[in-house]
DNA sequence: CTTACATTCGAACGAACGTTCGAATAGACC
DNA sequence: GGTCTATTCGAACGTTCGTTCGAATGTAAG
């Protein structure tokens, strides 16, 4: 709380005045970040009926949302267990929707191309490799969203052993 | 240190005994993880020459450590980036040389099957996976170690979109 | 000007934290 | 017994943290 009246140049008092408490705080910040992510995915996913195609459109919000907000997805991501009661469960409750949102897609593909994968690890897998970006991603070194989405979409997709070389892409 | 002195039923300055402060201790602690961790991926990757399978032995390795030590993984995860001067930075040169490992694994893979992908976005996408674990595994739902090191496996060797029906398996 | 309400703040409170200190206890050797 | 060292602890220290309170200031209406 003392940081962020240092940082918006009010007093630690005046902060009490707005929110009243740090927890309601970190409450009204989670619920609109994770509310944000997920009323543009389905905005998004409107747009696409291709399985494979909506799945790389989650990974491409996802990430452009992380990265544009890496600071905040840090605390987010560091703070992300210390709601308690009501509020914790109302967060829980979007992150939820957020993670049967792609259980959903997962299992659109799965039933499209006759797979047969469990759906449960494919999308914790999928959510850890899209939610450590925060911990490495270097705007300087690394490419933007739209390029990284793309790389890790076809890992996830097509797995690392079935690049071609020199840019081409073997037969879908 | 008060949760620790009364878990370990010694006396709060008892501890100061043994440890000279916190950040030490938590020091130490990183210390013996991520070496343990390095000192046995070293020993178990020479019973392979497989790239492939090296790989999947990294995998596993990650996963047994981090399952079997779970409690213990969200602390390391949560204070990952506490440690200061030099006590950080000997700790980040283990995770530095653990990384670099796993660069080699995969860019030997990409040697053996003339393959093109960006070894820093694979190992980071697998680096999220495998870490991610620690915040969704539960014994009484999901696989142990073995099984969940091989699905990943095959989500990062094959993608989910290469997974056959019922069973078997398409042809390696 | 006066009233009423919205906004801001300095100063402090109580709790939690990392750490220290001096005294108390235990065990080994003479 | 006495001496020495290793171990343990209660009590406190100084700091940081989340929070509160009463007073001061601003602002708009009558």
């Amino acid at each position: 709380m003392r940081d962020l009246s240092r940082a918006t140049d009010m007093s630690l008092a005046g902060l009490y005045y707005y929110f009243e408490s740090k927890e309601r705080l970190l409450y009204l910040i989670q619920k609109h970040a994770f509310s944000t992510i997920v009323a543009q995915l389905k905005q998004r996913l409107e747009q696409a009926e291709d399985p494979e195609e909506r799945i790389r459109i989650f990974i491409l919000n996802h990430l452009e949302y992380f990265l544009a907000n890496q600071q905040a997805m840090k605390v987010l991501s560091h703070e992300s267990a210390t709601l308690k009661n009501e509020l914790g469960a109302e967060v829980a409750a979007i992150k939820r929707e957020y993670y049967r949102i792609c259980v959903g897609l997962l299992d659109d593909l799965k039933r499209e191309r006759n797979l047969e994968f469990s759906t449960r690890i494919a999308v914790l897998s999928l959510f850890g490799m899209i939610n450590w970006i925060y911990t490495w991603h270097n705007p300087r070194v690394d490419s933007d969203a739209d390029a990284t989405a793309r790389e890790m979409g076809d890992i996830f997709m097509r797995g690392v052993t079935t690049s071609a070389p020199r840019g081409r892409r073997s037969g879908k």
